[in-house]
DNA sequence: CGTAAATGTGTAATTTGTACACGCAACGCT
DNA sequence: AGCGTTGCGTGTACAAATTACACATTTACG
């Protein structure tokens, strides 16, 4: 596709989307979402293949009138993985002029992050602009489509500023997990490694782990311990403002 | 004014004040700006007064289209107070449904906070839905109207979240000030109270100011020194890391 | 001239964070 | 079967940061 052909395309977008329907949704708005998951101990997030252009991007979608900006998330959220309540906050609105689709109606997106059980979510392509969408790991992602990039290591920021302060471990490891598991969530989101031993004690000292039994051989040398979080404790812990993180 | 005439007027809000140049601005966007400023050793913030409904509330603006959303939080900024240049960052976006004016356009709003030297600021009400723009101490406003107390709660918690991560104590004390005025400022940002040797301690050790001389007499028992923040030593503290928070 | 209010200053105790070394279990290789 | 390698689990000593805490100085006011 050549760059004018691209131009008329993207002029498109909104239009071809939103077809008779536009006038159901607010204009020049819309909503973007990080969506987080853990898998065989990468963090890892969701993109949408945009058919035409053969290109990725977060998922997204456009505010209703007569719904939130919250709940718009949370149906974006809906309908690309299939999962309702989770954990979804906003972290930033982007309204640069130069954002969104080029010669296109301008868009300021709204910006929100999610922490999803992995294994519960279906991902589903919208069928109309995008024909796949599936989890990516962190590291190894493509370049993304707009600002989307941008998105990212925003929502990134975001999540490491609240890694203390919201269920992040308890909403991404919601089944058995082991420590090493943990630390390299931990790790990941930080940006840095951390000592085994230190984050181990501190781990355990928080009160907020159960030990479910020993891992029995996945992979490893030596079998780690499982363990599971208390979501009793880990609740009171954050209401006490226990800093859970590293 | 009974109801029903209440709510024609806030059915006509945007139209009025737009005009004829509602083509020009976003549509059901606008931006909402928290303006702190110190006097007298308090932190106030800067309300415009509605001249119809004869309520407060933030100042704010809307989105031109040839503008960015940051840009319009400096316009805004700019026309209340004169000022330009000052720090001002977005903290969150609104976007319920029932917020705003009642029966009118429905409006997502941008709220962002600035931090402002109170001496230079020349605060300016429209003249069209406004004939006031003043400074309330922080304890003491009035109610305001919409979700602006909300906002308003929200932009001190981003305030305390980032009292040692952004120029506070700089940007709200540009000239000279007592220990025992910023520790006030601390105070009341974090919403409790703090020793002062600690305090005095803490500051002191982060170098970051400059002793300038005996205040000669305020209105206080024996005269606190004065002091002036080492803009250059303050960057490099924040560029370090070092947390300015108590 | 005494009293009350507000300011400045340092030290000890506690808590928190950081650095660091070894034994154990399983696998793979020979 | 034995040995080497990899990954997991655990505790202690030191450093840093935070917290608690008391008294002397200055000035306004009566």
């Amino acid at each position: 596709m050549d760059s004018r052909d691209l131009r008329i395309d993207q002029a498109r977008t909104s239009i071809e989307f939103l077809g008779s329907d536009a006038h159901e949704y607010l204009p020049h708005l819309a909503v973007d979402c990080v969506v987080f998951g853990v898998h065989e101990g990468d963090l890892r997030i969701l993109l949408t293949h945009w058919t035409k252009r053969d290109r990725w991007s977060l998922p997204g979608g456009f505010v209703r009138n007569d719904e939130s900006v919250d709940e718009t998330a949370s149906r974006v959220l809906r309908m690309r993985t299939g999962l309702d309540d989770v954990f979804l906050e906003q972290f930033h609105t982007f309204g640069s002029l130069d954002r969104g689709h080029p010669g296109a109606d301008r868009f300021v997106s709204v910006g929100y992050y999610a922490l999803v059980d992995f294994s519960m979510a279906t991902p589903t392509p919208d069928g109309i602009l995008t024909d796949e969408c599936r989890w990516w790991n962190l590291c190894g992602r493509p370049d993304l489509l707009f600002d989307h990039d941008e998105m990212v290591a925003r929502a990134l920021g975001t999540l490491r500023l609240q890694l203390g302060t919201r269920p992040i471990g308890l909403t991404l490891f919601p089944d058995d997990f082991t420590l090493p598991e943990l630390q390299r969530l931990y790790e990941t989101v930080l940006g840095r490694s951390l000592d085994r031993r230190n984050f181990q004690k501190k781990m355990r000292e928080l009160g907020i782990l159960t030990r479910v039994g020993e891992k029995s051989t996945e992979n490893s040398r030596r079998a780690p311990y499982l363990y599971r979080f208390d979501a009793e404790k880990y609740a009171e812990a954050l209401e006490r403002g226990d800093s859970l993180a590293y």
